[in-house]
DNA sequence: ACAATAGTATTTATAATACAAATAAAAAAA
DNA sequence: TTTTTTTATTTGTATTATAAATACTATTGT
């Protein structure tokens, strides 16, 4: 039995927003209706109307007297919201979700980085550290290497002291995550890498906000560089 | 009667989260339980456990039983949702917000910018120019400059192609609106402003991607120490 | 045959009531 | 004082009933 920490709504709420993004309802598409979901999850009208609601509210679908409960243009998904992001990540995103993602990751992190060398407080810069001290433990094998990788990216986002930067750690994370898949390495970053997670830090340390840009900025091409690579492979693989 | 459009849920989440970006309720306050709101707003418990829902599939509240409903802190809350972003402005956002936002625009518009350069359809460039030509005919009053200007960042958002991008449009056009709210010229945008859209304009159609970029991002930062000029007068002020 | 109209059926929207579950606060016991 | 038990309050879920919206059907008139 999965989620049972969760109460019912929010059960439901997954279970829908999950079989979205799975592809079992497309966009434009019907969800069962009210009475047809109540019986289909052996739930209350009360819970599955809530249930409904939630994923109203995060832009996934719209219900209306008669017409029902249809699947919203992806353009109305609230792809920033947590929720969301998990379910993402659950349906198996493709190379081009991966490079999506990675668009926009390049974009937030260099200014992030830039920002962070600009505002960040004492105990940002340790968090950063610590984060980064992990990193060098993981490869060593005694410590996770991804998990302090989120931490290192999470925490620069929070120097930044904006809320905006802030509220999209969820989507770093994801975005983290979702490379992970595609890249899955057995163990840990390269001193390659980690070194270049260094420099960054190094940079917002000493307050070099456009060096931090640049750093961040270059390290962030470089990994969509792959990216498209790999589309590129995949696509001439996919004509021939 | 505002809103009397939507229905009884959708209105009473509009009011509730309209007071919280208000300040009516603050974070870690508690709201009227279920049982007051349902006789504050005159709705059964049904319309107000729905509205309840909808907030915090938003990540504004939070509910549990016998503790009531919560206001969640910031980092929660689904600062990118199309009803959130109007609750800001409506909320009557200070100069720290309109940087906070700009700071954002600075890292999503250029990079936009970069990539509608490489993935622009003629369609796409079509609405762009389409916009910037409504920019020209405002700056001779015969339309809404404003309008056309985010008729404008939008499409370059659309010629991204990138699905993240394009649900940022809220983002900008709320971005663009705080920031009209500061610079509150009656009347058109400069010349010189007209000019910077045509060059990324040009750069985009011309698939220079990184001129398109430098060039965003020259404007982007110029408005952004702009900002930074107004803070610290309004700092210095506050000091004396 | 076709168009406008009226009627019907289906689905969500709202209301009202009842009880269950969680939990904070108070009372009792150790 | 500390722990346990009880109690009261609030949200969570279920059920039933009715209203409102609207797609579909039948009817009517031309």
């Amino acid at each position: 039995m999965e989620s049972s920490h969760r109460n019912l709504t929010q059960q439901v709420v997954h279970e829908l927003g999950k079989s979205i993004f799975q592809g079992t309802y497309k966009v434009g598409d019907s969800l069962p209706s009210e009475a047809e979901l109540c019986t289909r999850f052996n739930i209350s009208r009360t819970a599955t109307r809530e249930a409904v609601k939630m994923l109203t509210a995060k832009g996934l679908i719209g219900s209306r007297p008669r017409q029902g409960i249809k699947v919203l243009d992806s353009k109305h998904w609230n792809l920033f919201d947590v929720d969301v992001l998990d379910w993402i990540l659950i349906g198996k995103p493709d190379l081009y979700m991966l490079r999506s993602f990675q668009q926009l990751r390049l974009a937030i992190e260099a200014e992030a980085a830039f920002l962070a060398a600009q505002y960040a407080q004492p105990e940002d810069i340790k968090a950063i550290e610590d984060a980064l001290v992990r990193m060098k433990d993981a490869t060593n094998g005694e410590d996770d290497t991804h998990e302090a990788d989120i931490d290192f990216h999470q925490s620069i986002l929070s120097a930044s002291q904006n809320p905006f930067f802030i509220q999209l750690k969820n989507f770093i994370t994801t975005a983290l995550k979702v490379n992970l898949r595609f890249t899955n390495r057995l163990k840990a970053v390269t001193l390659e890498e980690y070194q270049a997670h260094v420099d960054i830090f190094d940079n917002i340390k000493a307050k070099d906000s456009q060096a931090a840009f640049d750093g961040a900025m270059v390290t962030q091409r470089a990994t969509l560089a792959l990216i498209n690579e790999q589309i590129q492979q995949f696509e001439s693989k996919g004509d021939s």
